[in-house]
Parts: C-alpha cells; structure tokens; sequence
DNA sequence: CCAAAAAGCTGAGGTTACCTCAACATGAGG
DNA sequence: CCTCATGTTGAGGTAACCTCAGCTTTTTGG
C-alpha cells in the first residue's frame, strides 16, 4: 500500500517538475511562491514558518524571487521592524500560471481513472487529510 | 484532487523521515539500498541508472554505504571493467529493517482510513500505476 | 523612560545531494 | 591495435537548506 502510493507520488512528481520547468522556478521559489498567491501579504518571518524553513533562509529565497522582479518587500505600517513581502504584477502572474500548470498536470495525470475512481480517491484522500487533522488538535 | 494527494504524500513523507531516523541513513543511501534489496547485484552503472543520478554521484552514495559496512564492493568476473555493489549481512539486515519500518509507518498512516477506503485506495493506486505502465509501453 | 525582546539583514561557515568536465586506468570487442 | 565502455578521482559548481553571531531599527513591558 505504501508503496503504491510512492509510486504514484514519485510519477506525478516527475510530471510536475518537467511541467514546471518553462518558467525556470526553483522548487522553493515556487513553494513560496504558491503561499504568497493564497495569502498575501507576508511578513517575512510568517513566510518562513509557513515554508518551514529558518528566517534566514527565507531572506535568501525572497532575495531571489526579489531579483528576478516577482515580489516586491515593503515596510509593514503597522509594526516598523517587518518587512511584507507582496507578489508583483508579473509575479502574481507567474504564480497564477504555475498554478495552472500544476492543476493540468495532476488532472491529466488522474484523468487515467474513471470518473467513479477519481471520486472515490478524492473522496479517501480526503478522510485521510480530515483525520490528520483531527488527530492534531487531539494530541 | 492534486492537492489533496500532495497533502497526504506530504504528511506520510515526514513520518516516513521520522521513522528512519534510528537507522542515521540518508536519503540517498536508503534509496539506494531499496534498490539493492529488491535486485542485487548491480553494477555501479545500473544503480546510478536505477536511482536516476549519474554514475560520479553513484560512486559517492556506494563510497558511503561501503564505509559504514553496509555495501561491498566486488569485481564483475563478467567483464572486470565493472564493480558489482552487494549488500553486506549488515547492509542487508538494515535495508530489511528500513523496508519494515516504511511499511508499518505507511500501515499506521493508513489506519485511519476503514477498511474499506483502504481496500479502495490500493485499487484505485494499482489502476494509476498500471495504467502507466502500459502508457509507458505504447509510447 | 529604559532595557529587553523582536524583526529582519548580513556574513561566515557547514551539510547533503546532486551536477559537469576532465583525466586516468583497465578491460572489452571489432 | 584501436576504440569504446566502466569506473574512479579531482576540481569546481549549484540549490537549498542549517547554525551562530553581530548589527539596526522598532516595539513593548515594567
């Protein structure tokens, strides 16, 4: 069963990154990316929480996407020591496509099971996810 | 759907990573004693193939595995240009042993689901990863 | 009001897991 | 014999992290 799964992870993983791959985006461009599309804007140091990454790696990776004109920093009014980190025109936009990029990529890959098996699986993999969380706010 | 299966192969790869962390094996070298475990001996060149590296990094991860006494190196009386790479008794007990706790971190995970989501979604996995299979083969 | 704590930046140094390129030894095969 | 294949080694590089430490600016609690 688990390896089933991993089996399946591993392909779909495969997909995506070669999906990805036209807008030349390092996995954790992409990942921050992703979080600052679905909320926005980001003081730094939540960015970093929410990548699970160290504050100081997350400097790093907004220097990048910073660079190449996808984010923008701005003082936060509220509390002068923050910075937020906010998507630009065209970063919002790159985001927008990877997203895209990934949904077809997992559509089609999924595609090769029936519509009764795909509702089936959304419906499990859902169960699944709702459990972890259940269990989390128990323990 | 493409999230929700990120979200559950997320979550089982931490656990999974916990769960392996008494054996102090990278991953790398866990990959490549999978590798080994299920199919040995191999030559340098097919494991680097296997594990989808270049052989320079292949000779690395076996230089690892090799000083920490898991793996051995030995002369391809086939053709003495190759290496075989053979597991050790200890490789070969710790591969069984990581291959063991993979399975029951996964069985664990699995749990939450009754038994009947289970028994579906190993269906449903087995269907994903047949059906590439025999895409793989057509094309 | 002042000291401590917090947010972030920067530098230094380290790790893992890869990569390429190049040189080299040995051996296989036409 | 000559070329190609296999593997090893060295050098140098990258991405994506890490810690630790020093520094500024700002907030906040006593």
């Amino acid at each position: 069963m688990g390896e089933l799964f991993w089996a399946v992870a591993r392909e779909l993983r495969f997909r995506t990154r070669d999906a990805l791959e036209p807008w030349a985006v390092t996995p954790a461009q992409s990942r921050a990316l992703g979080v600052l599309l679905h909320d926005e804007p980001h003081r730094l140091g939540d960015l970093a929480e929410r990548l699970r990454i160290a504050p100081r790696s997350a400097t790093e990776v907004v220097d990048h996407l910073e660079r190449r004109g996808l984010v923008e920093r701005r003082p936060d009014l509220a509390d002068r020591r923050a910075t937020l980190i906010v998507l630009t025109d065209r970063g919002r936009a790159a985001a927008d496509d990877i997203r895209a990029a990934r949904i077809i990529e997992a559509d089609r890959f999924f595609a090769r099971l029936s519509p009764g098996d795909r509702a089936d699986l959304a419906r499990i993999l859902g169960n699944l996810v709702a459990e972890g969380e259940r269990e989390a706010n128990k323990g």
